[in-house]
DNA sequence: GGTGAGCATTGCTCTAAGGCAACGTTTTTA
DNA sequence: TAAAAACGTTGCCTTAGAGCAATGCTCACC
């Protein structure tokens, strides 16, 4: 159950059998079904999430009721509500897994306790942030100014597997374009 | 010269006067021109740059000669070109003073070794971090799904000033709609 | 394992907004 | 300070892609 989450913080950290054993003991299995809501628009996110089996979702709902997702998290990676994580404030947006996955879930307490104790676990958040802020970055860059076609490719060259893991309808409130203009493009490769 | 750098220091973390005027000792004063390229498409960008005085603008230029602003960044604020600056790989991407600008300059070397040495400024950099992955978040959710109009009314919301201080063509580049769009849109409120 | 809700696909129509061009204004440069 | 280059604005035309609707498929749920 913890393999995952081990060979994860070994590749990102030096560090001895016992801190790593120690900080797994941190992090509590949670099992749940396709497309549950983890954290709701209104709830307040006290928990990061490890994927070990799965995917999440991380998406809002606007006023006129149409989803926007935001990122994509699967087997292996680390993933929360982060500023509402963060300030404590009502998340407004759904953290939600979209098949059948199973989780290791740390509290923000615990989360805190470690960066704060273990170095080498400060080290793995600050790396956490910095990837984050680059991954923002390049969908930015990837984004704008290109047309529904341009967006499918992009989406495709990065990462390859989006696709065929994720719902027709939610890969394209991610890529911003309308699930038939995405249907249309796929048919055409 | 340090005084707006200061406030910022203390704004953010409590600190002694004189671990502050050892911070503010490893930022070099900068002046720079209108338009200046500060950080080229293809430099490896190993600074950090405080804006005392003036405007930075972030972008990058597509295959077909398209610009696209990423991030502005005005007065007390910190900038750079963050995922080159971390992995130390081309930036591609320009960092650039829209105005006649006084920066603060610290090295990326001081800067690390500022982020080890003083527990506070690791804190700050991570306060960068965290805030930088919120913003840029906001920002994706902000535009998602969103009409020209609306994209305007969401950067008069969130940046008041942003529409007054940058140019017609730029803001248009970072609102992800043609110059021309946005002056039509400004016309009518 | 049968039924109902939601999703994917595809054709048709319509509109927001981009491209282009012309003109006036501002900024840069020599 | 005069010429040149870049930018802002506006009109006209074109088009990518959204919205809607009909059909067939898939999957969740009893």
């Amino acid at each position: 159950m913890y393999s995952l989450l081990k060979s994860y913080i070994k590749s990102q950290t030096e560090i001895n059998e016992e801190d790593l054993q120690f900080i797994c003991s941190c992090f509590k299995p949670k099992l749940t079904s396709r497309n549950e809501i983890v954290v709701d628009f209104n709830d307040i996110c006290d928990s990061y999430y490890f994927i070990n089996k799965g995917c999440i979702r991380l998406f809002t709902i606007n006023t006129e009721g149409v989803e926007s997702s935001r990122y994509f998290a699967f087997e292996g990676m680390l993933c929360t509500a982060l500023p509402s994580f963060i300030d404590q404030k009502p998340a407004c947006e759904y953290l939600q897994t979209i098949e059948k996955s199973e989780l290791l879930v740390i509290s923000r307490a615990d989360f805190y306790s470690l960066v704060e104790k273990l170095p080498q676990f400060g080290e793995i958040y600050k790396r956490i942030l910095e990837l984050g802020f680059i991954t923002a970055q390049k969908r930015i860059y990837g984004f704008q100014g290109f047309d529904a076609l341009e967006k499918v490719r992009w989406i495709i060259k990065h990462q390859p597997h989006f696709l065929l893991r994720v719902s027709n309808k939610m890969a394209a409130s991610y890529l911003g374009i309308s699930p038939s203009t995405l249907s249309r493009i796929k048919s055409k490769l």
